[in-house]
DNA sequence: AAAGCTTGGTGTATTTTGAACACAATACTA
DNA sequence: TAGTATTGTGTTCAAAATACACCAAGCTTT
């Protein structure tokens, strides 16, 4: 990954910039062709894979942190961003703890201490991200979730935790802002829906819940060309989303 | 809070001892005469309070450092605790920064640095927990969360935020097994539920939907000895409680 | 001791919601 | 023009939530 003299530089760089012991792992999720995608970087001559991550500058907000290194690879700002857990088990990142220990001692050495990772998750439209590996990765593509190359440390973990989260999610907050393009349809929608639930869902039982949120707008003219009846197209009724996003759906007590 | 060899002898373990940068607050709720409450320390000789909290020693798991500090404060142990967000606004702890500037160096002060503070809240059941102040506090105490106290830093906003937490929570997951005692009558359970919802809840129903959970046992002998009508036992079947925690009780899709 | 008050347990209509399904409409294909 | 795949809408039936009514038990009051 680095060799010794980027090793000393980056060093150099991060314990002047960084916050010791903290990074932020991002787990991006996308949607194309009715699957869910993580957004993954593979290491140069490697067959490590790794989440979009980084660490949190001196004087850095974190949220910001975080939409700082999501930008940094995949372009997208302004996009849903959600923390959901810290992983802190000591022994998480020992690996990258012994990758170097034989260039540096220790104490110059930022991989040698012990980081805790806070998870962020993300949902953004795929045709609007333009995936850029940074310097040290060869690859940065999206990888079906259900056919994950081999994440290294515990990304694998944060991945499985951040869906387990996006699935609670989804039952009491509205859905598919970032994940779908600005017009779309019904089928479409649902489409995500099933994806992310991984079940079958009822075409017009699906229909009307959604439209009972009161968070779509119907377009007055239906999708033209494709092959058999022309279907409604929707939008999301920005005000409306976000008010549902605080308040939540409905359920409970 | 600390004189100036409190403080280097503080720093000096602390720096040996503990992550730096990061830190753990508990919110620990309690419930009592119809109450909801939570644990707060007061200083000695100020009118600030704080949470509960601490540092993570260098090899600990995050997890076993909160209950490790939650055992410090409240004498709890194997308790429902449960993290919940990451708070880490660069000038958080700002006060605690400047409080002991004049004694030490930034760089021997501990308290100079920047933290993040990692959220957790727990559930405790209130008559089993024995508050007890550690050396640096006046008192350790229950609050009402209707009527908090000067609480510093960002306190008051993480208590809120757990409460927040907790909230949603109850939508699909059982509660009370920490805030109640062993054996209880439904009507006392019930006070759990409005109290945390800060709402009425219709009586019947309430024991229907409960009951329906299927995490409840029913005792034989009524509890005997009050005035009016003597009302039946319940107690948690820790095996279905359990079983729901991890399930989810229902709702969504 | 009987009436009355208060609290707790159970039942029952009514309404609302959710699940399953039938059918009509549209646009292409053969 | 019939056939097929897909989308939009309505209808039925069952389950669940809601709102009450009523009964039972224990104490208090007279």
């Amino acid at each position: 990954m680095f060799n010794k003299q980027e090793l000393i530089d980056f060093c150099e760089t991060a314990r002047s910039s960084y916050l010791d012991h903290i990074s932020i792992d991002c787990v991006v999720f996308g949607f194309h062709e009715g699957q869910l995608k993580v957004l993954g970087l593979k290491i140069k001559n490697e067959a490590s894979w790794y989440l979009p991550g980084g660490f949190v500058m001196k004087d850095e907000p974190i949220e910001m942190a975080a939409n700082r290194i999501l930008k940094e690879r995949t372009g997208l700002d302004e996009i849903f961003l959600q923390q959901f857990r810290v992983f802190g088990d000591p022994d998480r990142a020992r690996p990258h703890h012994d990758m170097y220990k034989d260039m540096l001692p220790p104490e110059e050495n930022w991989f040698s201490m012990r980081f805790l990772t806070i998870g962020y998750y993300a949902l953004v439209d795929f045709v609007n991200v333009n995936p850029t590996p940074d310097g040290h990765s060869e690859s940065c593509t999206w990888y079906d979730l259900t056919d994950l190359p081999d994440f290294k440390l515990d990304h694998a973990q944060i991945i499985k935790s951040a869906l387990d989260t996006l699935r609670l999610q989804l039952n009491y907050q509205p859905i598919g802002y970032n994940l779908m393009p600005k017009e779309f349809t019904m089928p479409e929608l649902q489409k995500l829906y099933e994806t992310i639930l991984d079940k079958k869902l009822d075409r017009r039982n699906f229909q009307r819940r959604i439209l009972g949120f009161g968070i779509l707008n119907r377009s007055e003219q239906p999708r033209k060309g494709g092959a058999h009846k022309a279907p409604y197209l929707y939008s999301f009724v920005l005000k409306n989303y976000q008010n549902a996003l605080k308040e939540g759906l409905k359920g409970g007590w």
